[in-house]
DNA sequence: CTTACTCATCTAACGGTTAGATAGGCCGTG
DNA sequence: CACGGCCTATCTAACCGTTAGATGAGTAAG
């Protein structure tokens, strides 16, 4: 019957989704020649316990994309006893390309859109209670915050991965103010 | 030479990004079967000047992508005088399918990870200033506040778009507050 | 008559993301 | 010794989200 649009996304896990993966491997070739395995330990670090978000087959499928639109080039290098690698060097577009990124300020400018579109398809449709709703993701988003906050305590003070855990929490407890916002909306809706 | 992967998003211009832009389409029929169309139109009421983000296409694709996995049936329409419509219905599965997503908590957790990558990166190859970074994505991000708040008056007060508006502003406005963190961790890592 | 807009749909192609396959070497346990 | 489990290292098929742009027929304005 293959009703399995999104059977493949069965664990949302925990989706710190990224998107422009392209333009940070270019950077982090910038620094130095390197094969997937290592750039992607690098990404490690630099992502620290948010490293989940990052599969790692998208670091190989992402530097194909990239040989073949010549922005770096790769050559094999043979290793006793180890697997090959597949060392990667950018070309003179991909350096381009790294400046050019940036240069760049655009903001993801991200809002909460889907979960909005959940309120307002729910009531028109008359599905689920709103109120409810938003009392369930408040709580969600509540052990989110705090799983984030434990984790930022356990990251050694000072740390890169620390400054992103907190920009986590500052963006969950805008995304908790702004569930107020909602319900106030929807209750006095209700009322109506 | 090809060097353009990302070509065809040439102008990143507003992307408020969505995602499961599947489940959104599906509790919209719950309320009763539309065509494309209509959708596209109901979608946009409820997304207000933030509607620039929803393509038609994605709408037309997605429909397509959901019809095949049988979540939902199709009956083409003829009409005198107008193009033909695709009238689309849920199926038990799309009705499932619905209820599970009104009942999963899960939340983006999205940091701005990027632009956190992109100070890393530049700092480690020595291709920019990380303060300087900071400096101009702030710029940035003040007046993407700016239009934000603008055009949050512009709403009509109790309007649903206002609602999502209030949601922006206060993520970007956390974002800000982040960005803060950012400077003074840099800038203290510059003096070491 | 031309210009432009609304209705209505579709396509090709890209980038992000995932689960899982592959294949060798290392190491500790029973 | 054999076995399981982990590390190195890469790749694939298949999704989903997203976009620019094509199509084609009416309708309204100038």
């Amino acid at each position: 019957m293959a009703q399995n649009v999104g059977a493949p996304n069965k664990e949302p896990s925990d989706g710190y989704q990224l998107r422009v993966v392209q333009e940070v491997l270019l950077a982090l070739l910038a620094k130095e020649a390197s094969h997937g395995y290592q750039v992607r330990a690098r990404l490690q670090l630099a992502l620290g316990p948010l490293a989940e978000a990052l599969n790692a087959g998208q670091v190989y499928v992402t530097l194909n994309r990239l040989e073949k639109a010549g922005l770096v080039s790769a050559e094999r290098v043979g290793q006793p006893d180890r697997p090959d690698r597949k060392v990667y060097e950018l070309t003179r577009a991909g350096r381009t390309r790294v400046l050019e990124w940036l240069g760049d300020t655009s903001w993801p400018k991200p809002a909460p859109a889907e979960f909005h579109l959940k309120l307002v398809a729910a009531a028109a449709a008359g599905l689920a209670d709103p109120e409810r709703l938003v009392a369930d993701q408040r709580h969600a988003l509540l052990a989110g915050l705090a799983a984030a906050q434990r984790a930022a305590l356990t990251e050694p003070d000072g740390s890169v991965a620390g400054l992103l855990l907190e920009g986590v929490v500052l963006r969950l407890e805008a995304d908790l103010r702004w569930l107020d916002t909602c319900a106030q909306y929807w209750t006095s809706r209700k009322a109506r």
